[in-house]
DNA sequence: CCTCGATGTTGAAACGTTTTAACGCCTGAG
DNA sequence: CTCAGGCGTTAAAACGTTTCAACATCGAGG
């Protein structure tokens, strides 16, 4: 079981030499065919299973690229890594998933890693976008869902300030005038476009900036959408915002629970938007109002970028996608009768 | 930037041999400080990286494990995964993820794969658990909620049957005496499970055969759930199910939008049980009653049994966690008045 | 002064492939 | 009968590590 057949004990078994198995192998057109049934005949006998190690040591590459995801339990990203999936197998290539799971200690075991082991390429949606971790060392990186900051590598994006004026315009439009963003660490850069474009919103309309509420969270996650569901409730209701836009569906998720058990409802007593429009997002208590953001093709085009990477006159692109914003029940307008 | 520099280019430029650079990468105490520190000025400055392919043909190992999942898009396995991940990382492992997304095709292939990468062990969620793809290649493999037809392998389960009939006892028990199973397609071992608890519930209650109607769906998606929501309004007012079982929690979110959007209301008009409990669930339009399993454990069990599996005495181990009923909206009991 | 053990370092042999250039053989043309 | 050329096969040299036995060097104990 353990003791490793090789191709040289296939080459013995077979009566040939070990580079006959090894043509059988990569180019079973020029070897004859009765040699190579024998050949086949053989493997198949031993249980051979091919060393990779070797074979990529000798020649250099690796036929697998991979994909190191912010959080894989949230499906925005799992859908952005079928976009990536799909491209990479039409390549021949298969893909690696590696969560890194918003912990840059993580992140930095798996890039290191995925450059020992000499992947064809690297995609990733970095924890801190400007972290000297991804530092070009050979194998080529892409950015995905973030902007690079300077021009060194290759990016694909989704304008996230534009998807936060979206929001939130559409918010001011339903009347809102006290409104709160639920979202954070700031540390992410996703968070602080989206937080800009509201802003920018927000001076489009006149309106002053302190008409934005930021409510900090420490993750993307549902259970931090209800905490901050509990925030938001306990503050008193003369300044309460009458609206929530959430940096991501999960957070949106979160806080319509909370809203729901702490019985206000949604929207009558505070409007949501959410971002992502995960597929969640619909069959949401309230459907919810979001954002919508071109995963798969993100992915797939991610992993475009990355495949033309040794290409010989290869210019670093920055793709960015637009942002559309899906009108839901979370944000009907009913009986809102604005202060304005 | 790809002349890929070696251990020996660094060993040149520090002023030793080769094998000391290997002591310094591996065993950094056995060499002389003054040594250590010129040598790994040598890396830095070099930006030298170890090739893992050449170090794993050398020393026969590999620092990964791979999950295999069914679907990555589905945040059931998505906790499993993470399990996985926690149990590995105590082990000093990474784990690459790979999505076979139902299709053995795709599994095929990435089986192949990881035994040619010579991981040091394979977690599967397989398609198929009969299927010989999953034959013993040198490369250890456990099962993740599936159960070893054979006991030729270890596997961690979760106890499907008793888990549909938890489900449908609690349907009976609530006065329904229609019942809709929703789930597919049969060739997954826990769908035909599930179905098996859920006959057992009937005859348990006392109640023919065919009080269950079993609607098959191609996928266990949310886009299936909504289809079979579609089928189930279809057939006559008569013999409607006043419930449904579905096989997991996507379908039943589908199969709630579904209703939602057909004017029909849950509980009242379709009860609805989910199965997995994600999260998701309970932020449901109707939050929904599910069928738990124990995730993580069942991830990080699946890993810690895989590490066992190279001991000199190993013993194929399997095993079956219990599943539990969680009780919300989408089953409460309001102005139910069973046909009974 | 010699021996011994401890400490650091090294040369060289693996590991299992792929690849290259060369080889032998056979056929058909001259 | 010879020779060119095609075809199938092969020996041997890589690829970049790790490891092992051997080797210096040095201080201490006899």
């Amino acid at each position: 079981m353990k003791p490793s057949v090789g191709i040289r004990d296939v080459a013995q078994h077979a009566g040939v030499s070990n580079a006959t198995v090894s043509n059988v192998l990569n180019r079973p057109d020029v070897v004859a065919p009765a040699t190579r049934q024998r050949v086949l005949a053989a493997i198949e006998q031993l249980g051979f299973v091919r060393n990779e190690s070797a074979r990529q040591l000798r020649a250099g590459r690796s036929r697998v690229i991979a994909y190191v995801v912010l959080d894989a339990a949230n499906p925005f990203f799992t859908d952005v890594a079928r976009g990536v999936e799909d491209a990479a197998r039409e390549a021949g290539l298969a893909l690696f998933l590696c969560n890194s799971a918003s912990d840059d200690g993580r992140e930095r075991e798996y890039l290191e890693l995925l450059h020992e082991q000499r992947v064809e390429g690297i995609l990733i949606t970095p924890v801190d976008a400007e972290s000297a971790q991804i530092a070009e060392r050979g194998t080529p990186v892409v950015l995905v869902d973030r902007e690079a900051a300077d021009g060194s590598r290759c990016s694909v994006a989704v304008d996230d300030v534009l998807g936060g004026e979206l929001a939130v315009t559409h918010l001011i439009e339903s009347g809102h005038t006290r409104i709160a963003m639920v979202g954070g660490p700031l540390s992410i850069q996703q968070v602080r476009d989206r937080r800009e474009g509201a802003m920018r919103a927000l001076t489009n309309a006149g309106l002053p900036a302190d008409a934005l509420t930021f409510l900090e969270t420490r993750s993307l996650q549902v259970a931090e959408g209800r905490e901050a569901g509990e925030r938001l409730v306990g503050l008193p209701a003369s300044r309460r915002p009458t609206a929530a836009f959430c940096a991501n569906d999960l957070l949106a998720l979160g806080l319509l629970q909370s809203m729901t058990q702490q019985g206000l409802r949604v929207p009558d007593d505070l409007a949501v938007v959410g971002y992502d429009d995960i597929e969640f997002a619909a069959a949401a208590a309230v459907p919810l109002t979001s954002v919508r953001q071109p995963r798969e093709q993100l992915g797939r085009t991610a992993a475009q970028l990355l495949l033309t990477e040794n290409e010989p006159d290869h210019e670093h692109r920055h793709v960015k996608f637009q942002p559309e914003l899906v009108v839901r029940a979370s944000t009907a307008v009913k009986r809102r009768a604005a202060t304005t």
